[in-house]
DNA sequence: TTGCAGGGGTCAA
DNA sequence: TTGACCCCTGCA
């Protein structure tokens, strides 16, 4: 990974398995805008606000510099990771093998555990432009704003600040009944009941069962949490598109989300996430021809 | 144009 | 195991 730096940008070279659209569009993160006159994404993380873009293999990123670059975006896309030895080796796995060939340039984003709690409680019973339209109205309201290239953008609120916010206030940002999941959220972070940032050094499980305690999550949202913010790799988010796609391709017949986590596990163990990344971008977008892919081939 | 079903889950009964 | 839940969206 070669490294250059001029006018307020960063460029690498020799990136490999990583294409902007799979990474944003696959699900796991809702403040990444592409760009209208351009292939760019801009987005915000760690209160910076970055555009991105991939040229062949050289990775430009806007608005930076190196020591931001190796101290957050690095591990931010997970560029330390070596996605073609993870692809060979779910490669055994037929339906996999053609779910990463389909989204090859996925990569895992390690966003800040706040947010990503937040951002996915809000996501429970809803769909996607509206989650994103909430998290935007919560940040533009609540949070900082920043400018880059004569456009405002703007931070996600910490706990202190959600906290503060009443009920209506929340409702006001399109949240409805899940303001007091994330009221809640924000007071078990806020008392210490809940630290996020221990839940990377431990198992996941412990992870899940903490994340768990927190009024409004259940086990589809700590799992989003585990493998989006902490990279535990092993986690198998299981929702209602996942849990069709697999019923379809690997069971033939509906069977419980319990039984899909032992299945994952089994099958996919450390790469679990990998896979559930993989097949769950695959089917979305290919879900009408997804019988003419797999079984006759 | 209007009306209605349903959505990337969770809680409570 | 099942229904309710905000409210926006897509589709008759």
């Amino acid at each position: 990974m070669d490294i250059i730096y001029r006018n307020n940008k960063v460029i690498i070279n020799g990136i490999k398995d990583f294409n902007l659209t799979h990474t944003f569009e696959c699900g796991q993160c809702f403040r990444w805008f592409k760009e209208y006159n351009d292939d760019t994404y801009t987005g915000i993380a760690y209160n910076k606000v970055i555009n991105i873009g991939l040229d062949n293999d050289n990775l430009i990123i806007k608005n930076t510099n190196i020591e931001e670059f190796n101290k957050i975006w690095k591990s931010y896309f997970d560029l330390d990771n070596n996605y073609s030895i993870i692809k060979n080796k779910l490669n055994y796995d037929k339906i996999i093998r053609i779910a990463s060939k389909f989204g090859w340039g996925i990569r895992i984003l390690k966003q800040e555990p706040w947010e990503c709690l937040i951002s996915f409680i809000i996501s429970a019973n809803n769909f996607i432009p509206r989650i994103r339209n909430i998290i935007n109205r919560i940040s533009v309201l609540y949070g900082e704003a920043i400018s880059y290239n004569g456009t405002l953008y703007h931070t996600f609120p910490g706990p202190d600040i959600i906290y503060k916010l009443s009920p209506e206030q929340l409702i006001a940002c399109g949240c409805g009944y899940r303001h007091k999941y994330i009221t809640e959220a924000a007071r078990m972070v806020l008392e210490g009941h809940i630290t996020l940032e221990k839940i990377k050094d431990i198992p996941s499980n412990d992870g899940r069962t903490d994340l768990m305690k927190i009024y409004g999550v259940g086990p589809k949202i700590a799992d989003c949490v585990l493998l989006f913010s902490f990279q535990k790799y092993n986690v198998f988010p299981t929702d209602v598109w996942i849990r069709k796609v697999m019923n379809k391709l690997y069971f033939g017949k509906d069977v419980t989300n319990n039984y899909i986590q032992e299945f994952a596990q089994d099958k996919y163990g450390n790469l679990a996430g990998f896979a559930q990344q993989y097949l769950y971008y695959y089917s979305r977008e290919n879900w009408d021809k997804i019988d003419k892919d797999i079984f006759n081939k």
